[in-house]
Parts: structure tokens; C-alpha cells; sequence
DNA sequence: AGCATTCTCTGACTAAAGTCAGAGAATCGC
DNA sequence: GCGATTCTCTGACTTTAGTCAGAGAATGCT
């Protein structure tokens, strides 16, 4: 029953009711119901929460912890019923093949959408962004020093902010500048470390293009650091050419462009 | 809901009632209901079998089909919703992986076990290997001039009979005929074509190896037919080695042995 | 301070997917 | 011919997994 699901969700450092509730999707009723009956099985513990009375935090008990890993214990006896009868070469090809199609059924998940980029979470997508520009660059990141794109520049008309999620979470972005007289540039292209390989940066490149040359754009460019191998080589296989420096961004090596 | 299911499993040719609900599995009350539901909707005709008035046949009617034909191109539309976004290589990919974890969880569905070989299940199995030895022999098959292998030869403590079934469905077989004074003859080694090259064989053989030697048996030896390449590859590979022929069946060519 | 909002809980209700027992009609086995 | 069995149907009941409306307490906003 839904109750196992349930027990399995809260871990084993225990949560927020309202956080639970949530992730599972629950009704706020048939969340109190299900609760209180794995509390009267003393399964978990439910106490209010320190800074916020009407928040409820819930635990594991230690009969809790028992059963979750009986629940464990009987899913991997479910695998093993599975695995048992094929020779070790079937199971490392069963497992390949679930994985591949986990890993695929996962890239088709990704939905990529236009969303306003000063929503927290697209402010969240562009620190990390900048988070791994800073690890990355030998010298470090610091965006007051680089050329601007903020939520205005890249807010329609000005420009467009691309958002990739899976199942709701942020998991990459990509943005637009337009300008009158000069090609459209591209920024903020960033893809969760999670999910690459999947070829959602080749998703959000080419959603950005059809959408610039919907705006009438002839000309994509951008410029990039020399570190960002992965992004250097998407920009190459999808038909970018590098060009002489066009503006004076300090943290870029390189300088590309594409006709559309 | 189970409906559709219903619809689906019905067939464009129609059946017996009786067989549809052993098929999915319902309970009689809970098919009743379900059928004349459907047959309100004007989706199925429930007419008495000719034969046994106790039976009732269903079919679909036009109205069926067409709503039958509405499911699949629903199913479609929901895998066409996955492949979608991802690219002509990616879908490729996946469908292989899927056929691969398909194939994988088919193999490890097959359970093999003691059976006695006078079922009809087993006079089936045994008739499909004769079948097949007849289209593959140059000469036929006439099971009449082979060395004999009957049920009683075939059923414990004389010999044992194995049998592989697929979700109930029977799908292979092997056999040992047990010998006082001379080593434990293979025989009856079948798998049904529709899962060669999953493992069957291997595992039958190994079961019967298995078996044997728990009755004692030190030495397992078996005659074969040229044309029965797979087999003769499947013993080669198990560790059988050829040697001079020991008996006078009439359809063999190679005769192989190991000693467990 | 006071109104809106958030979080949880309760009670009443619902839909889907069954199970179970028993009955009636037809057929089978001897 | 007749008792046992098979097939189907009906009515009563159950379980699972919810939904919905409203209430009460705590907190946030201004």
C-alpha cells in the first residue's frame, strides 16, 4: 500500500509533514490519515516543529527504521528473483539495458520552456552557472566583472530566458540578448552536471536558435572560456564557426558565431 | 480502467468468455460485470457458444473495433510522446534497450522444473520436437524407428522429465533415461523457437547434469543429428566431448559424453 | 492589531477494482 | 439416469486510494 511508499519517502533523517506531503503529492487529508495510522503502528513520531508551531516535523522510530530496510530487504529479493536464473553476463546486460533506458526515458523527461528569468528559480539555475564558472576559470568568476544579461535584457522583447526541467526540478538554462543592429547573442547556457549527456544542451542550443530566427535573427554569436571543453565542442558540431573577438568579456577565449 | 484491458484482450476474432477471464485472470462475479458493461455500451456481443450452451462467446462489434482501434493509436500516441524529444539515435537506443531488457526478463520468467511427461503440456512439448527433427532431418522423423523414450522410461526413478514453462506456458523440455549398468542417456532436449538463444538449453542441461549427478550418475552421454547444429555447439560448449557411437539409433550421427 | 495565508486535521464522501457465497442452467462421467 | 462438475450470473460486501469542504491554530504582512 501506499503507507510502504510513504515510510520509504521520509528517510532516515525524517522531514517536514508539509515537505512529504509534496513530494508525494498528497492531499493534506489523506496525508494526515496515512500518517497517523504509520504513528499508531508506532512506525514514525510526529512532533511539531521548533520554529513554526503549525509546521510538523515526522521521524522514523526505531520499529520505523526496522521496517524500512524489510522494505529494502524485500525489493532487493524481488531483483534477485529476477536476476537469479541468468548467467553473469545476462545480468550485466539486464542491468546495462535498464540503465540505458533509465538514462533515456530520463532525457525524454526534459521539457524546455521560455519562463522568466528572474523567477527564484531561474535565479537559481544562473548561480549555479556562475557557481561552476567560478570553479572552473583559472582565475575565478565574478559577474559584476563580466558583460551583463539580467532578467531585463533577457526578459521578451529585450531578450528570452529558456528553462529545462525535469519532473518540475530546474535542470538547465539558456538565455537570448536581441539587439537592433548586431547579431543576437547567446548566454547562460548551463545544463545540471546530473543530466549531461543526455543532449539537453543540444536541445536548448537549437530551441534558442528556431526561436531567434523566429525573431527574425540572422546571426547567433557568443563568446566562451577555453575550460568550457563541453560547451566549445556542442558549438562546433552545431555548425559555429570561432570569429575574431566582438566584444570585450573578460573571461572569454572564444568567439563564435552561425548564420541561421 | 480494466475495461479497455478487457476490449483489448478480446481480440478482433472474439472468444469464449471462459477463456478470456483465465487470461487476465478475474474473478467470475467481477467478469460478468465487466462484460455486460461493456455490452450496455454496445461495444461486445455475448452470444451462447454453439457447441456447450454453458459458454458464452463474446466478440466485438463495429462500434468495438473502432473503439479498440481508438486504444492502440492512444498507446501510440503516448510512446510517440516519449520518443519525441529525442533524436533519431537516441530512439534507436532506446527501443534496443528495451527489447534487450524485454528479452533479458523473458529468459529469467522461465522456470524449469520436474514434470511428469505424461501431461498433455509434455506430449505437446515432445510432439513440437519431433515436429522440428522431422522438418530438419534430410530424411523425416519417424519417432517409431528411434531408440524408445516413453513416459514410464522417462519418470522417476527410471529417468525424470523436465520441463521449461513461460509465464505457465509450456516453452522447452530435456530428459534422462537412468541405466543400472550403463551411464545416464540425454534425451527430449527442446526449446521452442520463440525464445532460442536466451539461455533455455543451457539451463535445462544444467538441471538435468544437476539431477544426474544427485542420482549418482558419473557419466552422461547423448546421440545427436548433424543438423542439429545449435545443440551440438550448446554440448561442445557444456564440456561434452565427442566419442565412438554406442548404440544403433538409426537418426544419429555424432555421439557425445561427460563425465560430471 | 487585524486580516490573509499556511499548515494540519476531521468528517463525509467517492470511484475503481475487486472478493465471496450462492444459485441456476448445461454438460460430463459412469 | 443422476450426481458431480462447469460456466455464468447476482447481490452483498471490501479494500485501496483517494477527493472535498470546512475548521482551528499559528504565522506573515502591513
Amino acid at each position: 500500500m501506499g503507507e510502504s511508499r510513504t515510510l520509504w519517502e521520509i528517510g532516515l533523517e525524517g522531514c517536514e509533514v508539509r515537505s512529504l506531503r509534496s513530494r508525494l503529492g498528497l492531499d493534506s487529508g489523506y496525508a494526515s490519515r496515512v500518517l497517523r495510522s504509520l504513528e499508531r503502528q508506532r512506525l514514525v513520531r510526529l512532533t511539531p516543529s521548533a520554529g513554526d508551531q503549525r509546521v510538523r516535523l515526522i521521524r522514523l522510530t526505531e520499529r520505523g527504521v526496522t521496517e524500512r530496510i524489510e522494505l529494502d530487504r524485500r525489493a532487493d529479493e524481488v531483483a534477485h528473483s529476477f536476476l537469479d536464473p541468468l548467467t553473469d553476463r545476462q545480468r550485466v546486460r539486464l542491468v546495462d539495458a535498464m540503465a540505458e533506458v533509465d538514462r533515456l526515458l530520463t532525457a525524454s523527461s526534459v521539457a524546455i520552456d521560455v519562463e522568466d528569468p528572474s523567477t527564484s528559480d531561474a535565479r537559481w539555475c544562473i548561480e549555479q552557472y556562475f557557481g561552476e564558472l567560478d570553479t572552473r576559470f583559472d582565475v575565478g568568476f565574478d559577474s559584476s566583472r563580466s558583460i551583463s544579461a539580467t532578467a531585463e535584457e533577457l526578459t521578451y522583447p529585450a531578450g528570452l530566458f529558456l528553462m529545462a526541467r525535469l519532473r518540475g526540478n530546474p535542470v538547465g538554462c539558456g538565455a537570448l540578448k536581441f539587439h537592433a543592429d548586431s547579431p543576437t547573442e547567446l548566454k547562460r547556457m548551463w545544463v545540471a552536471r546530473e543530466i549531461r549527456g543526455l543532449g539537453v544542451g543540444r536541445r536548448l542550443l537549437a530551441e534558442l536558435e528556431r526561436r531567434a530566427a523566429e525573431e527574425g535573427a540572422r546571426v547567433i554569436r557568443l563568446e566562451t572560456n577555453r575550460s568550457l571543453t563541453e560547451a566549445i565542442d556542442l558549438y562546433r558540431k552545431s555548425g559555429y564557426q570561432e570569429v575574431a573577438r566582438f566584444n570585450n568579456e573578460p573571461y572569454a577565449d572564444h568567439w563564435f558565431e552561425k548564420v541561421l
